[in-house]
DNA sequence: CTCCAGGCATGAG
DNA sequence: CTCATGCATGGA
């Protein structure tokens, strides 16, 4: 990729650090911004202790991350950061269970930040619809986040809020994850297949509220505990994989494509859910409203092989402006303000 | 109180 | 193949 990392990182070399599971690495972040990642609907289970600070787990490991520019910590007096925001970084720790061997690099690649995203997105607002209405900053990672979590995730999120969603799942994995000790209370590894498998309906339906969806994750888990050759899905063509996932129970177009690019990091892949339905209409269709076809070829033809980037920064506009215009329902005449 | 949510499975035409 | 309908649950 374009740009080189400097690595710059500080282990807690004192025994006491050690003892608690600490691990702190400071990673490089370009214009990446947490916040906006973790909120852009990708993922459901990271948790804000405090404004900028979120608590999560990869893998088996409790993480703290925050957002931090090292130039204004180290130097207050410093000119405040241009609109690129040098001196970007993530301050990463290990709170509880297990430190990742080769912790940095694991972090790199979980929130994708050897990957140069600022380039994608000056190719994406090449397009000048996109350009109107996208950020000018490629603050929005994808996250490389565990294809069985979002296999599972993106289910539940089929015709549910959000906030339910993340509900469903915090219930779903204490229930039935393990739990890892942090200063900040116990968080929850996800659930391995072959446990959900082997949960009562009744439990995943009352206990964690799942509702109707019970059957469908039960099913799945099932699927997937035994499949002999699951951790080689990763490596699957697409169409083939995305074909595998629609034979899932509970998976359809959208919810696959939500586990492609979410789960499987394809990044080529363009869910195509009601809001982005509204934006591809409203940008490249104005006057009619076309299949869902249409609107993937639309995607392929302008955004490529960073569809999946694009629909992100799509989805995350509209939303934005949906939740500050509490829901314009169909207020058409588009009008412009800058 | 209704309405609806980042849709899906199912059955009918 | 395309289209209409029911669906558990709980925020808004």
């Amino acid at each position: 990729m374009g740009e080189t990392l400097d690595i710059s990182r500080r282990l807690c070399a004192h025994g006491s650090a050690r003892a608690h599971n600490l691990v702190e690495v400071l990673i490089p972040g370009g214009e990446f911004d947490l916040e906006a990642t973790f909120e852009s609907g990708q993922c459901f289970r990271w948790r804000r202790v405090r404004a900028g600070q979120y608590i999560g787990v990869i893998g088996r490991s409790a993480i703290h991350v925050q957002q931090i520019l090292p130039r204004a910590l180290t130097d207050p007096l410093a000119p405040p950061p241009s609109g690129a925001r040098r001196g970007n970084a993530l301050l990463v720790r290990v709170v509880g269970g297990m430190i990742p061997p080769e912790a940095e690099q694991a972090f790199i690649r979980y929130f994708d930040l050897s990957r140069d995203y600022p380039a994608i997105l000056r190719r994406l607002r090449r397009d000048a619809a996109f350009a109107r209405v996208a950020p000018r900053r490629a603050g929005i990672h994808i996250l490389r986040q565990d294809p069985f979590e979002a296999i599972i995730s993106f289910i539940i999120s089929a015709n549910n809020h959000i906030p339910r969603i993340r509900g469903i799942l915090e219930r779903l994995c204490a229930r039935y994850g393990e739990e890892i000790r942090t200063p900040f209370g116990p968080v929850y590894t996800f659930p391995r297949p072959e446990v959900l498998a082997e949960a009562r309906l009744a439990d995943l339906r009352e206990g964690c509220g799942l509702g109707y969806r019970d059957r469908y994750v039960w099913r799945t888990a099932r699927t997937i505990a035994e499949c002999s050759d699951f951790a080689s899905w990763s490596e699957w063509p697409t169409p083939v994989l995305r074909e595998r996932l629609l034979a899932l129970e509970g998976v359809g177009e959208k919810v696959a494509d939500c586990i492609l690019l979410f789960g499987f990091h394809r990044l080529e892949v363009f869910p195509v859910d009601t809001w982005i339905a509204r934006a591809m209409r409203e940008l490249y269709f104005p006057d009619r409203m076309p299949r869902l076809r249409e609107i993937h070829a639309c995607a392929v033809e302008r955004f490529g092989v960073y569809a999946g980037v694009a629909q992100q920064y799509l989805y995350a506009a509209f939303r934005a402006r949906g939740r500050a215009a509490r829901l314009p329902h169909e207020v058409s005449t588009a009008e412009e303000d800058p």
